[in-house]
RNA sequence: GCCAAUGUAGCUCAGUCGGUAGAGCAGCUGAUUCGUAAUCAGCAGGUCAGCGGUUCGAGUCCGCUCAUUGGCUCCA
């Protein structure tokens, strides 16, 4: 097994070992008091033996590097206060996350925040009581007695499922015992600092068939400023907000009349049309073309595609002369007809089609999320047609594509190789070659990525760009993925050097995602400021008095005449005022025009960030903006 | 769709035990002509999300519906 290790070093471990037995051996410095260490960014006992390659990082309880620790054994005594509190409630889970914790109870009433000042009084007490926490090491089916017996029916199925012939540790503290790999701080008195933030319905094992239990999330942190300090941020968080953020500087807002279909304001569409524009350049730089294919298409279609069979759920549908149709979840099936209007040769291809197409989708009304998930949005689609061969280069061009474009906007982001899911097409051979395809581009090109299996669309596997929103949470933007079922069902082909037809391979892929989602992404990145290229104002011109009025307009006009973005702002208000609301609009630059400047020919230029930046002429001030926008900064 | 919470003026929010609806900002009008993040005064603005119920009386209590928020599921 190849061991990478949090100095950096890669190390040959034995299959056995434990985290505890690599860290004596290679991190000796480290190990001391270690109960936990954190494997590919999952929390693992000290004690387990490494079943795989990966990352190791040790933990220990005693620092603040053992937070999941901390914040495991804050389950731990959550869920004891809630059985002291409702006895009734039967355990399921309870980790560790990022950020804190959750633990999922069966109960006979569901919680509520009014249940968490009691729920938090009891862990109090807890800590107080400071139970020592015991390791107790069992045979399987000692355990499920012993689970059967407290009449905890989801830990004897969690048991069950763990292979034979295992050892199975619980964790005791007083009265309260729990099934557990562990590690855990060694008393409940060492959880001073916790906080419970919210109830959710889950489903059991996160399965929408099983039964709904409820969750409650919580957070624990070392210190009081620690916990003071992630509530904080939360609030900093929610001030970028894209929803709060759109309807405060006007750009888009969804309103109660469409759920989940959203309102682009004048200057959100500035904006939308900067990136639109950005998209046009970059593709045609790349040797796309670009088409427009309907919304609404009949049955027959869908039926062809596949998505009648696989897609339904989420489509919305029409009759027209009483005769079935729907309209458009993605843009695949107007680039098929496109690609089938003609014969291509070997010679042509790849045949690269861009679409930026307008899709609606039926999403379920609890999953809606201003614009990262709507229900009507446009994706910056890309279809590739291609022979087998061209199969890696496409795929490492589209990676380098989505790559510009995110390290343009300063995005960092994960990327995801999805595999096939339940409900799909096509032969598990077709599937294998287009994963290992994938995987292959991509791992030539030394790119990190983790797998998520049974995740890709239902027509082939895919590698997901995922981005971060404000308060951390991930969204899929990019993707790429590698079809061969629908070049099959469409009965696509094209010449080859032998005369005789050929079946094409085909690539679906997207930049932004969905121009919303990265609207909204991009919003929440900038808190408003956007770059000077996509601002919707890029010069807002504030008059002093009413003597320099018309002054502000001629220089407003010398502006606009070059392509600036720019509004007046002639209002017979105080200085300090106008630049106020400008600064809130995040106008990128302001120009101050006054008695002075007007005698001196000059312009007073603030930036939104760096403030007073002196005097300047025009020209200089023109050239230099123009260079910003040029270079995209 | 499921679990929980929320819904009062354009925005942010107050409204006690059920007794005729309140603030700040924004808007409008007037005065002020001012030098880098808020000038002053006045005016206007509401079917308290919608529908139904309890009550002499409902923003407030109950039920249903809709929408939003945080999760689950799903996904660009």
């Amino acid at each position: 097994m190849r061991i990478q290790l949090e100095d950096g070093r890669a190390i040959d471990a034995q299959a056995g070992q434990s985290a505890l037995d690599i860290a004596k051996e290679h991190l000796p410095e480290r190990y001391s008091g270690m109960l936990a260490a954190e494997f590919d960014g999952h929390l693992i006992d000290a004690f387990a033996p490494l079943q795989a390659d990966g990352a190791l990082k040790t933990l220990t309880w005693e620092d603040d590097g053992g937070k999941w620790t901390l914040r495991h054994t804050a389950s731990h005594i959550m869920a004891q206060a809630v059985k002291r509190l409702f006895p009734q409630a039967k355990l399921a889970i309870g980790p560790a996350i990022d950020n804190g914790f959750y633990y999922d109870f069966d109960t006979d009433r569901p919680f509520s925040t009014e249940d968490f000042d009691a729920i938090e009084k009891e862990m109090k007490k807890i800590v107080k009581e400071n139970f020592r926490l015991e390791r107790i090491e069992l045979p399987r089916a000692e355990a499920i007695a012993f689970f059967q017996q407290q009449n905890e029916p989801y830990k004897v199925e969690l048991i069950e499922d763990l292979p034979e012939g295992e050892t199975i540790s619980l964790y005791k503290q007083g009265e309260f015992t729990d099934l557990c790999a562990g590690p855990h701080l060694g008393s409940t008195g060492k959880v001073k600092h916790f906080r419970l933030m919210s109830v959710a319905g889950a489903y059991w094992r996160g399965d929408e068939k099983n039964k709904m239990l409820q969750r409650i999330y919580a957070t624990a942190f070392a210190t009081k400023e620690e916990l003071e300090a992630y509530i904080e941020r939360i609030e900093e968080a929610k001030k970028r907000d894209h929803r709060k953020l759109g309807r405060q500087l006007d750009l888009f807002d969804i309103q109660d009349a469409g759920p989940g279909f959203p309102f682009f304001y004048p200057k959100g569409m500035v904006l939308r049309n900067q990136l639109e524009n950005f998209w046009r350049e970059q593709h045609a730089q790349r040797g796309y073309q670009e088409i427009k294919t309907p919304i609404i298409l009949n049955r027959d279609l869908w039926i062809q595609s596949g998505h009648w069979d696989h897609y339904q759920n989420n489509m919305y549908f029409t009759k027209i002369d009483d005769l079935d149709y729907a309209v458009k979840p993605m843009n695949c099936p107007g680039s098929m007809l496109t690609y089938k209007r003609r014969i291509y040769s070997y010679r042509d291809l790849p045949e690269r089609m861009c679409e930026l197409g307008l899709v609606h989708r039926h999403e379920l009304s609890g999953a809606l999320h201003g614009l990262m998930r709507v229900r009507c949005f446009t994706q910056d689609d890309s279809h590739i047609f291609m022979t087998p061969e061209q199969i890696k280069g496409e795929v490492q061009g589209l990676i380098d594509k989505l790559t510009y474009f995110y390290k343009l906007f300063g995005f960092s982001f994960r990327v995801e190789l999805s595999t096939r899911p339940e409900n799909s097409m096509g032969s598990q051979e077709d599937w294998d070659n287009a994963t290992e395809g994938l995987r292959l581009a991509i791992e030539e090109l030394g790119m990190p990525f983790v797998v998520n299996e049974g995740d890709g669309a239902f027509y082939g596997p895919k590698l997901d760009f995922h981005l971060e929103d404000a308060l951390g949470r991930t969204w899929q933007c990019g993707t790429i993925q590698l079809d061969f079922q629908m070049p099959e069902r469409f009965d696509l082909h094209y010449v080859g050097p032998d005369g005789e037809k050929h079946r094409p391979v085909m690539l679906h892929s997207t930049s932004f995602g969905s121009i919303e989602r990265f609207i909204a992404i991009l919003t929440e990145h900038t808190a408003g400021a956007f770059p000077l290229w996509v601002s919707p104002v890029q010069v807002k011109v504030l008059s002093l008095t009413e003597r320099n009025e018309a002054m502000a307009h001629a220089i407003a006009k010398s502006l606009s005449d070059r392509g600036i973005r720019v509004e007046t702002d002639v209002r017979n208000e105080k200085i300090g005022y106008k630049i106020r609301e400008a600064q809130l609009e995040k106008v990128p630059y302001m120009l101050v025009i006054g008695d002075k400047e007007a005698e001196a020919g000059v312009v007073a230029v603030r930036a939104r960030k760096e403030g007073d930046l002196g005097t300047m002429t025009l020209t200089s001030f023109i050239e230099s903006v123009e260079k910003e926008i040029r270079e995209r900064r």
